[in-house]
DNA sequence: AAATTATTTTAGACATACCTAAAAAAAGAA
DNA sequence: TTCTTTTTTTAGGTATGTCTAAAATAATTT
């Protein structure tokens, strides 16, 4: 395995493209790539054009780029580091959802495996981070789980909180008021057309949470 | 307290001249700071001047450096960083000596004052890094322990390992036999002239160590 | 004190990773 | 289908942090 050191810079175009490929599976655009680098196109260009001659990803002129075998096992790696790093944030130095991020975002590219596995091993091989998103091991092997939306429970159907996908700290009290967190049980009790806000059950407790909490919350089904 | 967010180049070059000034008592040539950090003197020079429009150094052209008060107080924050991380891998991660140095080389550049008194929270305020190198706390103080040599102790005196100097990891296991570590009471009882080494008592058991082990050992006077 | 050697600085280059402005290509609308 | 808009690329520029070669200064030797 020849282990190509990249440079931060890299790593984060690579992490993004990842990302916007859904797995590998979709052709990227120059400019979904600025947006969310925040780096103006020209300077993407740039950037793909160095990724490409790496052969991390692929790419046709005017026609978006697409992520390679091997630029998909770089980007897993990346994600997994940077997975580890915000459960030690917030298991361990207790830090809050909103600033695990942004702090993981800097440590995710000292990047030694030695390092990396050995912080794994220290957290006692986490499969999920915080927000719960799962953590690829060693190989870039994910635990895929079925994630569905909270609207697709039936009424009485239960499920467990399986991803939170809002970050910020205000959703995440709101949250902790609720008694909702990975892992957390819930019923459906009912669908209000009006306002497709929802009644479920927690700990037997029924609540009514509004759209906006229920679209960041997703579940899987048991 | 402007805040002034440093590169890691500079970051790595303020430590440097930090380390070589003495606590900020002496000069720094030019050239010692481009052997030091293995970077052509010219390049050097271009850093020091960028140094010193940040009033981070004092710089008379041809005559050296030396760290101006705030260099000093930046200086030891990233020092501070830098030994937390140390300990963390240490005891934490349980990396061997001739790893950790490398590793918190790298960490030490995330600076967020939140994350470093986090993992100082979380490591209950470590004083001394673990190589015996204290750690400067919050605002940048240093808990002063008088070190000296392990040949300044008289026949039957007593004193306590506080430091130990070379960082490989062949070293270590050597001192690991011995039963030597950082906190270890050693009791001298004969200097042999004829080739500088020294029999010691650690644990009430007798050995005899050469010049070149004594000479990497510090130790404080009971 | 002059000559030699060592140190430090200047000058000019290069790679990285950005930028802006303008050109080229593709996509969407009339 | 042609025109317009959007996207992408090219061309040329900038700051950072490094380099080499040569010039300036300081230190050392004779």
């Amino acid at each position: 395995m020849t282990n190509i050191k990249l440079s931060k810079s890299e790593e984060n175009y690579l992490k993004s493209i990842f990302n916007l490929s859904e797995f590998g599976n979709k052709k990227v655009s120059t400019n979904s790539i600025s947006k969310i680098l925040n780096i103006e196109p020209a300077s993407v260009t740039d950037m793909i054009k160095k990724l490409s001659k790496k052969k991390l990803i692929y790419h046709e002129r005017y026609k978006g780029s697409s992520i390679s075998k091997s630029g998909i096992k770089i980007a897993l790696q990346i994600i997994r580091r940077h997975r580890l790093w915000e459960v030690f944030l917030h298991d361990k130095l207790k830090f809050k959802w909103d600033q695990i991020h942004e702090l993981a975002e800097e440590l995710e590219h000292v990047s030694s495996d030695n390092l990396i596995d050995s912080l794994d091993k220290f957290l006692k091989y986490p499969k999920i981070d915080p927000h719960g998103d799962p953590i690829p091991n060693k190989l870039g092997e994910i635990d895929f789980v079925d994630k569905i939306s909270i609207y697709d429970l039936n009424i009485n159907q239960k499920g467990i909180v399986s991803r939170i996908i809002n970050e910020d700290d205000e959703f995440f009290n709101l949250l902790k008021k609720l008694d909702i967190e990975i892992g957390t049980e819930i019923k459906m009790i009912d669908k209000i057309e009006y306002d497709d806000s929802l009644e479920i059950s927690i700990n037997n407790k029924s609540v009514i949470i509004s759209k906006q909490i229920a679209s960041n919350i997703k579940i899987t089904k048991i």
